[in-house]
DNA sequence: CATATGACACTAT
DNA sequence: AATAGTGCCATAT
């Protein structure tokens, strides 16, 4: 099931008020990645102060609910790997390309330099 | 409380 | 460089 939040149409599970409180905040920092640069699970994870908790924060992106107006699409792995994408990686791709981030393979060209972690 | 899951990350081969 | 293991965390059941 759907339901609304902040203007956001999101799924099931990371429902918001009764407590939670992880995917609203991911969703938060998501949006402050500007178009053209990327960040990682890990990194969002970190500045909510909840290091080692990548992975939660991939769960809660899987299921963004209205991207790519929230740009998950601009999380991946701190590798440097595109990483996965619930529209599939093909999808995740082609959006970062459009933003002039050039992708090769499933790697991301000058990872580093692209990298934000700003967050706020 | 125990178990299961995933859009991760790190270490050791 | 590529793969395999292992540890993590938040949620769900």
């Amino acid at each position: 099931m759907t339901f609304r939040y902040r203007g956001y149409s999101l799924k099931s599970d990371f429902r918001i008020g009764k407590g939670n409180g992880l995917a609203d905040e991911v969703y938060r920092l998501t949006l402050q990645i500007p178009e053209g640069r990327v960040s990682t699970y890990g990194a969002i994870a970190a500045a909510l102060r909840k290091e080692g908790a990548s992975r939660a924060v991939g769960k809660a992106l899987h299921l963004n609910p209205d991207s790519p107006r929230i740009p998950c699409h601009r999380v991946v792995y701190r590798d440097g790997r595109v990483g996965g994408y619930a529209k599939g990686i093909e999808m995740k791709t082609r959006l970062l390309r459009k933003e002039c981030v050039s992708v090769e393979g499933d790697r991301i060209q000058n990872f580093e330099r692209m990298l934000f972690v700003d967050f706020t």
